[in-house]
DNA sequence: TTCTTTATTTATAATCAATATAAATTTATA
DNA sequence: TATAAATTTATATTGATTATAAATAAAGAA
């Protein structure tokens, strides 16, 4: 979750062109609570854009992501790519049953972000934390 | 990582047998220090076992997989699924240029699993946590 | 505006890890 | 040893993503 803008923005920054294709693609990403696939952003926004093409999406994900604006989640159980406006370290949590995937404030994660960075001896860029379980809404229909 | 015995016992267990291409991918998963590919592991077993196919390569973690014994981890950096034979909730740390994945001992996990396990209202299986960045072996030829 | 150049989108084909399928091989049991 | 079941292997297929090139749209100059 995070403002339009900040994608918009960085787009052009980048010297590239804020086309109507790619500001629907911004402001979807940035107004969903889930964290849509390159497909579900397609379908989704295709009857408002007849002449879209798969190849637009693509490309313009892979730029937010190379501009550090985005995040995949290549992990979240269901083999498909899912991408994630808040960049910041934060809690995902995908049901395994409704492939469903959203956020969780857990103050814990800042002090562990701390840690890693103090310990590891690396020069981090970011982090991808994934919990997997069944959902509240999905646990009645389903036995562990 | 973990014990070899852990693993060829749940295939045991499942009542699947213990074949010889089966126990060497076990062996090279426990033993591995970083957390292979399929083709890695294909290609590190191939001079000893030279009819091995990338098939059983592929059916034996995925029987692991489901088994709880092993995870995947999808989201390294390099498009590939690597395997983790450490399911406990724990740090990975990927290299954006070598693409080594290795893992970190940071005690504020476990406060942070507790917290996601009362917080979220999922009934949680497992977690994944990387974190990306340059490690300190390829930190002098990088800059970023 | 019109022309020219460049960026972008689109359509199509290609890639490649992973899966599906079925034949060949190995193992277990009688 | 013979039979049946499990496993491995070889081959073909899938499907998300990428590559390529043609078509379109936008920007700048005259």
């Amino acid at each position: 979750m995070k403002n339009t803008n900040e994608l918009t923005s960085a787009l052009k920054q980048a010297g590239l062109r804020l086309t109507p294709q790619r500001l629907a693609i911004c402001r979807f990403l940035a107004e969903s609570k889930d964290h849509p696939t390159a497909a579900m952003i397609y379908e989704h926004l295709r009857p408002q854009y007849p002449s879209l093409s798969a190849m637009t999406v693509y490309n313009t994900l892979n730029t937010l992501v190379e501009l550090g604006k985005v995040n995949v989640l290549g992990d979240c159980g269901d083999d498909h790519a899912h991408y994630d406006a808040d960049t910041s370290p934060h809690i995902n949590l995908a049901c395994i049953s409704c492939h469903r995937i959203v956020d969780i404030a857990i103050p814990q994660v800042e002090e562990l972000d701390r840690e890693v960075n103090r310990a590891s001896g690396y020069q981090l860029l970011g982090a991808r934390m994934m919990y997997y379980g069944l959902c509240p809404a999905c646990q009645p229909s389903k036995v562990l």
